[in-house]
DNA sequence: ATAATAGTGTCTATCAGACATTATACC
DNA sequence: GGTATAATGTCTGATAGACACTATTAT
């Protein structure tokens, strides 16, 4: 029999294995900020990201995600779940996979492989958080901040481009807008959800668009109350704007057709 | 001074480090038949994955994906693509990162934590290299053998299921079907790609909405000769087809308008 | 002529895109 | 009444979807 058939020959030890295994999370929140106009208005939403400043070597004092190792007994989606509670105190909240990081010396403290998760979050949830920590230490930040103005450590950078490109590209082919807005909502609310994630999108008639093509059923429904009427809001307008909520479809979408 | 600021206070041994970070790689590839019939026809074409028969233990004798350890001088792309080359000769073809499959006790080797990437291959690359190697030991099969028929090693299943999806997506929302395709190519051997990797995929009007619809501009051009006359190839059918190629265009795609 | 695949005509309903207009509130 | 946002009307041209029809070759 081929010795190498054998489990009590197999080294595990034989070559040199990597260093560690961390999770590092985007943690993408929209933040909601109130505009002082004369009448009802919508608040400004903006994108922004969550970022720690690190205390220890490497990059000590600089701002970077936060994350941490694998332990051998959690797959890498658990120690994201983990981490992020841990670091943030963020819970159950949409959490992703994005990609794997592993160019040799991206991490000076050795041969290290980072796989890198992207989560949608509501201020509210990070807003009780914030309170209960060291506020120097936690930061929101504008993705131009983060992309342009900050030195982050590690190859953060890049990874926050990439979390940026692939949340925008979600935004519009799928229906996680969700993540960002309550249960039920009106459509502008949702027209702008879309708008600070990816501020090129432009729709004039989104309306009717979302409303009443036949090709866009079963993205939405009109929220109505226990008679059947229409449910609306007039929480930030004059005149009420009907409700509506998220179904599950989520149409295919195709180059060819 | 904090003493976790110290680089020489760091020991990169303190936890358990992971016994490795193999690439493995789900190899599609589209296998050409030809139909014996009276006249000139377009080949089969269908969609295959290849497999190596493992010789060690693990899962000795079972068929699982080819793919390989990491080392710490390359990124795991590169991993994957040394891999793709040593384990089945194949080299430069296009290579993409899947996922990440970290389950504990996935591998009873020990904690390892796999890369899969995906790449798309013409045939007739695996065809040169298949008669150069242990016919054995190598086999390419359609996805339902892959996934149905066959006991696979690993999770290497749910790998091929997770690629398997993810082709289908990228068919129908990028240019990929250029990588199974020649560089000019018929409209005719257009939609049968699209269709061997997307079967449920239908549009009677395949070849006006791409030739003649102002949205889908950008995506093929016409192949003309030196005087502007359009180029057309009757390898395939009686009546001579206009060739086309692909351009680089690729519309953004968005379930909201 | 016949068979086979490539490609166009044609018709209706739907949709896109651009503006104008009306509706419903608060002030 | 004025103002702000929600929602609909309306018009033109483009597209979708279905089916019939014509075009170009090999045999």
């Amino acid at each position: 029999m081929n010795d190498q058939n054998e489990q009590s020959n197999y080294d595990v030890k034989k070559y040199r294995t990597p260093d560690g295994a961390p999770a590092d999370i985007v943690m993408f929140t929209l933040t909601k900020r109130e505009r002082k106009t004369v009448t009802k208005t919508l608040p400004l939403r903006e994108l922004r990201v969550m970022l720690i400043r690190r205390r220890a070597w490497p990059f000590a004092g600089k701002w970077a995600l936060p994350g941490g190792f694998s332990r051998d007994d959690e797959s890498l989606y658990e120690t994201a779940m983990r981490e992020l509670k841990e670091e943030t105190g963020v819970v159950g909240r949409h959490l992703e996979y994005l990609s794997v990081y592993s160019d040799p010396g991206r991490d000076p403290r050795g041969w290290i492989i980072s796989h890198a998760f992207f989560a949608l979050v509501e201020e509210e949830v990070l807003e009780k958080r914030q309170a209960a920590d060291d506020a120097g230490e936690v930061g929101l930040f504008t993705i131009e901040e983060a992309l342009e103005e900050l030195d982050l450590g590690f190859d953060h950078r890049d990874i926050i481009a990439d979390a940026y490109r692939r949340i925008q590209e979600k935004m519009l082919q799928t229906t996680i807008a969700r993540k960002f807005l309550p249960q039920e909502f009106t459509l502008s609310e949702l027209y702008q959800v879309i708008k600070a994630v990816v501020p090129d999108f432009e729709e004039p008639n989104f309306i009717r668009k979302i409303t009443s093509t036949r090709s866009r059923k079963g993205i939405l429904e009109e929220v109505r109350d226990e008679n059947g009427n229409p449910v609306s809001s007039n929480q930030y307008s004059q005149r009420p704007a009907q409700l509506y909520r998220f179904l599950d479809n989520v149409p295919r979408l195709s180059i060819y057709s």
